[in-house]
DNA sequence: CACCAGAACTTGAATCAGTCAAGAGAAGGG
DNA sequence: CCCTTCTCTTGACTGATTCAAGTTCTGGTG
């Protein structure tokens, strides 16, 4: 049950990356708070409902911003459309269902080395693993048995 | 440097899947034995180079039969059309440039737990992690020095 | 407090990757 | 050799995202 930020909280966020602030963007950052993995027209539809009216360009120049100025993070799961979040610098990975597209915060394996390690980097400056774990939620897989 | 497999090779494949034989998937399995992460386009070229002329849709439902018989995989890095490949068997995870895209195999981190453990699965039946290696080639980063 | 420059937003068109659908053609079991 | 079924071709179409040009607004300055 996420809360949603306060609209000052979401201003000094900006404020704090020296980011204009305005009320699309106040708007966005306080629905991320709310939707977990929020993706474009989800954000879109939730931002006009509270602003009137918004243009789907600026939510997309909105996010591209946000997450260049790392408040926000993105991730596009396979056959589906990106996703969105608050970044809270707790690096976790994402698990989706294949059969519905539900989605879940996982933890990084705890007590393991960080998730940064490849076993061979060949020369490159790594900078983030993206883990995605895919399965099936207990629901669709419920409904697999009874639907055979 | 991979070299492609033969016509009787790909074709015996194909037999041992219980797929028909046709000259289009017997070109597309040698392609992909030979070009390391190829997206469909590529994959289109290198096939009408070998048959003549080859419809972009085969290309699409070849690749989608496939990877549905577990042939060959397929994987989506954020920002770059679907990439395949055959299936080896050895669940090794990429490694991606943000510069030039380049795509390296990396082993999964050997010693340690399979990959396929999250921390909690929340219910799921998990059956693949998907790891991707996010960073910047030894070429990109030369270049980003000289030309700041 | 009004002004200005540059940043942000609107509008509308365009692109790219991938999918859908209907019909013509070929693989391979009988 | 023939028939059924799967495969391939053709062409239209969709969804997500990006590009481009013009208008509006934010926030620092006089």
């Amino acid at each position: 049950m996420s809360t949603m930020i306060e609209t000052e909280t979401a201003a000094d966020l900006l404020r704090s990356h020296s980011l204009r602030v305005t009320a699309p963007r106040v708007a966005v950052l306080r629905e991320l708070s709310a939707i977990p993995h929020a993706d474009v027209d989800t954000i879109a539809r939730a931002t006009r409902e509270r602003l009137g009216s918004v243009s789907t360009q600026a939510i997309y120049d909105i996010l591209a911003v946000l997450s260049g100025n790392g408040l926000v993070r993105k991730f596009e799961p396979a056959g589906h459309p990106a996703r969105f979040e608050l970044e809270l610098g707790d690096n976790h990975h994402h698990l989706v269902c294949r059969t519905c597209g539900t989605m879940i915060d996982v933890e990084c394996a705890p007590g393991k080395a960080p998730c940064l390690d490849a076993a061979d980097d060949h020369g490159f400056a790594i900078d983030e693993a993206e883990v995605i774990y895919w399965g099936v939620c207990p629901t669709c897989a419920a409904a697999a048995v009874a639907t055979p």
